[in-house]
Formats: C-alpha cells, sequence, structure tokens
DNA sequence: ATTATCTATAGATCTATAGATAATGC
DNA sequence: ATTATCTATAGATCTATAGATAATGC
C-alpha cells in the first residue's frame, strides 16, 4: 500500500464514495467507522488523519450525494426543455430508483436526518435545494419566472414526498400506486402554461 | 409505585407515548431504551416486560404517531368538505408544524427511516397512508372519484414532501419559501375540478 | 403464584486517540 | 521530518437478560 499525496486523495474520495452510498442505504446511523473504513480495505485507525470527526464524513459524504444526482439531472436536461422535464420525472418516479436509494436522490432517502444534522450539512443542503429548483423552473413552459420557480418547487416537493411514501409502505401495489400517480400528474402540470383553472 | 394491571396499561401507554415523540424528533436510531425509560420516570430493566424488543417499540410508537395526527386531521375534516381541505393544507404547511416535529406527521419526520424499518412497522405505514390518501380524497371536489384519489395522492406526497425540506434546509427565507409556495398551489389545486388545463 | 419494577451486568457495539510502522518528500 | 496507515484500547454507549424485591390477585 503506498502513502503519497496521490494515494491519500484516491483513498479520501474512496471512503466518501462509499459512505456517501451507504448513508443512502443505511441512514446517517446505519453503520460505523469501523465497517466503512473495512470495506474501503482499512482499518478504523487511519480514519482521522482524513476527517476531523464523523460528522465531518456525513456534510462531505452527503454533499457527494448531491453531486452524484446533479449529474445525472444534467444528463436528463441535455434532451433539451419541456421534453426533459417528463423525462426527468420518469428518471425519478420508478422502481428502480425506489429499490437503489444507494445511488439515487440524497433527498428522499435522507431529509428527515439531514434535518436533525450539523449546520454545515445542512447549508450544504439548502444550496442543492436552490439549485435543483432552478433547474426544474428551466424546463418548465411559459414566461412568468415566478410562476416558474413556484411550480418547481411544488414538482420538486412531490417528487422528494412521494418517493419517501412510495418506500415507506410495504404494499407493493399501493408504492407502484403513488409513483405511477405522481409521475403522470406532475408530467401533465409540467406540460401547461397554468399550473389550474380559475374556478 | 403501584403494580396493578390498570398501572401497568398506564405505564405503558406513557412510554409509548414519550417514544412517539422523541422518536419524532429525534430519529429512530435518536436515542437508548434507558434514556426512554429515564424520562418516563422508571429504569431500564422494567422495559423488557413491557415490549419484546426495541422494534417492538418503534411499530407500537410509530403507529401511536400516526393516530395522534389521525385524530388533528379528523377535527380539520369536521369543518366540511373543499373548506376543510384548504385548513388542512394550512394546518400542516406552517412554521409551528415544521418547528414541532415531536407532535406533528410521523411521515414527513420518519418517512426513511420507516423505509428501513421491519415489516410490521412498514405495514402499519400502508394503512395509515391508505387512509390519509382515503381522507383528502372525500375532501375533493368533483364525482369521479379516481380522479379525487389521484389528487389525492398527489397533495398527500406534495404535503409530506414540503415538509421534509422544509426542515431539511438551514435557510429560513428558503424554508418558509417552500413551505408558502406549496400550501398555495395546492389549495389551488384543491379547489378546482380538473388538476390542469389541457394544453 | 405471579409479575412489574429495580439493580447490576454481560457482551457488543461506537467514536476517538495513542503509539508503532513504513512510506513519502524535502 | 512528515505523515498515512496500522494495532490496540480507553471510555462511553447500547440492547438484552439475570436475579432480587415488593406488590397484586387468585
Amino acid at each position: 500500500m503506498g502513502y503519497s499525496k496521490a494515494q491519500k486523495t484516491r483513498t479520501h474520495k474512496r471512503i466518501v464514495s462509499i459512505a456517501s452510498k451507504r448513508f443512502r442505504e443505511k441512514g446517517l446511523a446505519g453503520f460505523g467507522i469501523a465497517e466503512l473504513m473495512k470495506e474501503a480495505g482499512l482499518t478504523v485507525g487511519g480514519f482521522y488523519k482524513h476527517f476531523g470527526s464523523r460528522d465531518d464524513l456525513v456534510a462531505e459524504a452527503v454533499n457527494s450525494a448531491f453531486g452524484g444526482w446533479q449529474r445525472r439531472l444534467d444528463v436528463a436536461k441535455s434532451g433539451g426543455p419541456s421534453v426533459s422535464l417528463a423525462k426527468l420525472i420518469d428518471d425519478y418516479l420508478n422502481e428502480t430508483h425506489r429499490d437503489n436509494p444507494g445511488s439515487g436522490c440524497a433527498f428522499s432517502a435522507l431529509a428527515p436526518e439531514i434535518a436533525r444534522s450539523d449546520k454545515r450539512t445542512r447549508s450544504l443542503t439548502s444550496e442543492q435545494v436552490r439549485s435543483d429548483v432552478q433547474l426544474i423552473a428551466t424546463l418548465l413552459p411559459g414566461r412568468d419566472k415566478r410562476a416558474a420557480r413556484s411550480r418547481a418547487i411544488l414538482i420538486f416537493s412531490a417528487l422528494v414526498g412521494a418517493m419517501s411514501l412510495a418506500r415507506a409502505v410495504s404494499d407493493e401495489a399501493l408504492s407502484r400506486e403513488i409513483l405511477k400517480t405522481v409521475a403522470e400528474l406532475l408530467k401533465n402540470l409540467a406540460s401547461t402554461q397554468r399550473v389550474v383553472n380559475s374556478p
């Protein structure tokens, strides 16, 4: 095993990458440092040369999870507006994403635990929410930017809530119904100029 | 201290009530049995005469949390349809609820952790989701029951997602924006016959 | 006789640190 | 000289159980 700076950087990234995945799968309290380091092929003692504390790892790993999902959004975006928002919704609200939280969206996997985390983690979360809302807003039709932002916030909330619920229920049919229903209604919402008819 | 059956029932309920609140505040792994029993004025040894395991407590306490919120929904419902759905939305998406998860909705406080819990907890969750969707559907206008159910699922998802996100971000203005925006759009959605204009 | 509760503790964690080792990098 | 990693461990948890005590309830 090597000890160069380049090697340390690689090791650091490997630890964060594994933690990022496992946190989404098992929760922020789902495993210990020894277990994590073992999966990275290391031992527990080396951990604190990479991170000041476990909370430091949480902040970095959650942020890394945001980044991974962000890249997927950016890919979806490259298809052009309107069409790609429908694609983004389908890319989010499906059974593959539901059954693989480790490679999925960190909000639907961790939002309530992030809410109980330290300031740094929640600051990074604020930035990511802003960025995701912004991205969805640009994919919405219509010239009214404020209205687009509002709708983007609704769509983002519904995506996160639907995935959280679809994972929490044990009834497979109900879980699928949640995913399909919300995907369909959001796609309608995304493709129209106004949110609702006035009464 | 007494040892009668009536006393044991009271003690049992007290433990569940405290756990139900603290789980929503601190997460399902947020405290130990010793700490819980101490808050109930008891010691750790007595716990296992009430529950077979910690997971048994989780199932019972999460279900109790559902019950508490259900009662609040039923109260909101007593105002009559349409008006009361707007009231329900405002009752959910506000800063008091955001800042007091211990007495609030168990889904927005715990959904991802419930997803990682045992079968029993998730079965109870399925029932509760069904019941909440049903309740929201009855408050929606229109004769088409299937359309009402679909919209109810969207509204429920958006409520849970918006609260989860509003709690996760550290930026107070962004948090408020999420709550207000989603509340407003959902109330529009709830008061109209059709979800969207056709293009 | 049964049992709700208590004290005490076994055994398994978990975070963090100390000190040794072996490599890098000046 | 510095440091990335290792082994080992301190000290604080945590779940669950054993056995004693004191009350209920037949």
